[in-house]
DNA sequence: AGAATAGTGTCTCTCAGACATTATTTG
DNA sequence: CAAATAATGTCTGAGAGACACTATTCT
């Protein structure tokens, strides 16, 4: 083909301020747009995703995901645009002051976007959303220790709803995907809470229940 | 990017003969591949997906979704390789015989195959099954009637394991999914079964079941 | 002592899973 | 009437969801 150019875009997920916020590079005037670039030939798909965002973040790991592929026909250039999105999870703590003009935009506040990608977002979100209930990528948005609670209040921000406290606590603890530590956190107000932290062994994709049949 | 080759490759699936069979190409002596095309700069990914297989079904419409896009850097020509994936469902009675060199492979029994095209249809594979429990992706290897035992026949199928009759009605007829037609079907041996047909409006995604919710 | 947050147990109701017999047709 | 396939109902156990009080720390 002749001329196609390849781009990847990756909409950064992280939770500032009770809010789970998306990553957004100014393109002109009050127009924004996900962060990415074009394919380089010397790198995969991946490693160009993972170069995206690099400075924004200290991490060496970082969840990643490929979320899908689309394609547009500008028909007044006669181009082919394709863009490969990934999405990504960010830790508040492992998250840097953001360089150059990218911002945090509240995913219920966003601006005025560039091609699809409102669209994107929205998809990603949902998956987000989706993988939360039969993965176990919440951690992802946390630090490598936390407290239960904290846990639970990034579940609720993502999925925008309350959850029962105790039958949270039941049931991601008797899935066996997290585990004690002997440390405790402090507010400085209230009774410390212990702090945990994920198995890396554990089995973070669980059996969905099946439906059909 | 100078030289990127962007081609789509299509998993098609199909049932024949009491095995999940996908379509294959011959790409040299024993080496098979992937049915698959470059993009053309005047469509889509997906109308390129659809060119693919559209010579193997006299379906106007075929169940298509997008599976992942690889890229595979190819060291010694200093290439780069990006295959989107799409995977395909046809119903057995909608298949034509193969144009050209193309076969059906058993999932079972898969030959040689190019580049990475046997883990795309692990993947592709996986990917159905998973979807079988939580959609209502399995009428789309079935005619538009079809009796309970033919779409139970289709699960075990696919899933590789035998399921219980009754279990498997109670459910697929509360979930509200297929609808009663006044026709029934006789093999000329037995009782005749009642056929079903899909219901359009309904809601194919049910919710899953949470796990850490 | 009061404020703040952490931590804990029970009951009910739904639904998945196991299981065997009767009904209808054809030759 | 024999053979073949279709169709149907019940019981049990696991777990999701609703719900309120006690425990620990700090000031």
């Amino acid at each position: 083909m002749a001329s196609c150019s390849l781009n990847v875009h990756v909409v950064i997920f992280s939770l500032c301020e009770d809010t789970l916020r998306v990553l957004l590079a100014p393109e002109e005037q009050t127009l924004w747009q996900l962060p990415g670039q074009p394919l380089q030939q010397s790198e995969t798909l991946e490693s160009c995703a993972l170069r995206a965002f690099q400075e924004q973040t200290s991490r060496r790991e970082v969840y990643l995901e490929q979320l899908y592929t689309y394609s547009n026909l500008l028909h007044h250039t006669q181009k082919q645009l394709v863009s490969v999105v990934y999405f990504a999870l960010i830790p508040a703590n492992a998250r840097r002051e953001p360089s150059a003009e990218l911002r945090w935009f509240s995913v219920n506040q966003l601006p005025s976007l560039k091609d699809n990608h409102f669209e994107i977002i929205a998809y990603a979100l949902r998956r987000l959303r989706y993988k939360l209930e039969y993965s176990a990528v919440g951690f992802e948005l946390l630090p490598e220790e936390f407290t239960l609670s904290e846990l639970q209040h990034t579940y609720e921000v993502i999925l925008g709803e309350k959850l029962d406290k105790r039958n949270f606590r039941r049931r991601i603890l008797q899935a066996g995907i997290i585990e004690e530590t002997k440390h405790r956190r402090t507010k400085g107000e209230g009774r410390p809470a212990r702090l945990y932290r994920y198995r890396p062994d554990a089995v973070a994709e669980v059996k969905a229940r099946r439906l059909f049949p």
